[in-house]
DNA sequence: TTTCGTGCAAACCATTTGCAGCAGC
DNA sequence: GCTGCTGCAAATGGTTTGCACGAAA
């Protein structure tokens, strides 16, 4: 069985019933590059792209829908708008955000997220379901810029 | 000299002007206790506590002007506004999210702030001006409330 | 005196919501 | 057939903006 099956299998037997809306947005996410964090906006388009109609409010709808169940990481830039990313357990999900013109990539440091392990354990009377590292800065291009 | 008089006195080097408004504001954030982020309404509430009377769009852009001179930090909850820190080098601005209750606190791991200054010097081709770690999962509280 | 900053009210814009109809099961 | 989900359009709410007036330097 593929991961979007056992996705939706799991999603029933929850109660939630299956409409080809949530299906669609669903295999988007999979089928993503794991560096993609997509904002409403950016889904929309690739919905229109593949022919898919679907209303903004349901498309709003589902981005919480599959984030409340954990298959979405919300995510936040600094921006006016939420981006999204599908919840992979081993999909880094920590980011360089440029101050300058904004564009958000993926990184990862084996050494820090055992150190936010760590940290995580050491706090006494919470739970930790997830966690996230920013890092704002300047990419390569806009420091050139800047210089210039 | 003090702490708010030098910030002005750099503020007026860069050639802004110091109003009362600005002033005010200023004077909050230096005078709260590290942990609180306060949000615009939040800072609207302390105003009309001290009888000060600022309208929405001048504390909007103050709050806006104080943060792009590095005396505020802008922050993110997930929430639909925005909070706001002052930019103290040595104050913790990591924080714990709960997502139940919204409940956020801050929280200051010496290991893990040295893992991430680690991480930032190994990043090639970006130049590092500041980060965030946020945790999120449930508040001793809410954990309570869930298994009840 | 010259700008810059403020207040007011209207505008913005991402997101949410009420409701009637349709689709999953 | 029951009920949850969708689409539409209107509402919401935090934040921004145009403009005329007032204040800093």
């Amino acid at each position: 069985m593929n991961t979007t099956k056992k996705i939706i299998d799991n999603l029933r037997k929850k109660g939630y019933r299956i409409t080809s809306q949530r299906e669609k947005i669903l295999e988007i996410f999979l089928h993503l590059p794991d560096e993609y964090h997509l904002s409403a906006e950016d889904l929309q388009i690739i919905l229109l792209q593949n022919n898919v109609k679907i209303s903004l409010a349901t498309l709003y709808r589902t981005l919480k829908f599959l984030a409340s169940n954990g298959l979405l990481r919300e995510l936040d830039f600094g921006e006016d708008h939420k981006h999204y990313e599908y919840n992979s357990a081993n999909k880094p999900h920590h980011h360089l955000i440029c101050l300058s013109c904004g564009l958000t990539t993926e990184f990862n440091d084996e050494k820090l997220l055992n150190c936010a392990k760590d940290a995580a354990l050491n706090l006494s009377n919470f739970q930790v379901l997830d966690y996230q590292f920013k890092i704002f800065g300047l990419c390569a291009n806009c420091q050139g810029k800047i210089k210039a």
